[in-house]
DNA sequence: GTGAAATATAGGATATATCCTATGTTTTGT
DNA sequence: ACAAAACATAGGATATATCCTATATTTCAC
């Protein structure tokens, strides 16, 4: 079982993966791992290596950057309200 | 002990640390990991975790995709003739 | 509102990142 | 050329990422 405790970093993997209708079973093939794993990294319980990093990044098209970031990102509704 | 085969993706740690002449003692002591971490990053030999990436990123001021590439950065000799 | 799919939570197993110590080699300053 | 520092290599120990199975809860289409 993984750490249980918050990781120190954020990510947009639900955001990106909710957003263009994909499960997490979809993305676990498309990545080469348990769709729990998945799970665990939305939840940001799981401090993935860097090897994984680049492997959802490459199936979403983005860069690490867009990714993750130690910063929260900004919720979609505020995006909304500030554009 | 790692696991001796080379990791999937490079970095660029060895330059940006001899560049700017810190030992990797001095690094490893910044981002609280042991000075063979570092050695095994370098010869790309550890599939670092994200949360260690992101530490030796903000030791050096760069961007996690400046550190890192699944594509070899250019040497820097190959960038001075280039120029 | 019911059923099916997706998600959450939990516990145990395994692989590997990382620690740590030790020794040998290479580099570098003088 | 010598000494000291930095680096490489190796083996064993520990922590934790990831796997896997099972069950409970939530979400969503109809």
């Amino acid at each position: 079982m993984p750490s249980t405790r918050k990781v120190d970093f954020h990510n947009r993997v639900r955001l990106l993966r909710t957003e263009r209708g994909v499960s997490r079973q979809q993305l676990a093939d498309a990545v080469g791992v348990h769709p729990q794993t998945i799970g665990y990294i939305e939840r940001r319980q799981y401090n993935l290596s860097l090897s994984l990093a680049f492997r959802i990044a490459g199936y979403f098209g983005v860069t690490l950057d867009a990714l993750f970031s130690k910063t929260a990102f900004a919720p979609l509704s505020n995006d909304a309200l500030t554009s």
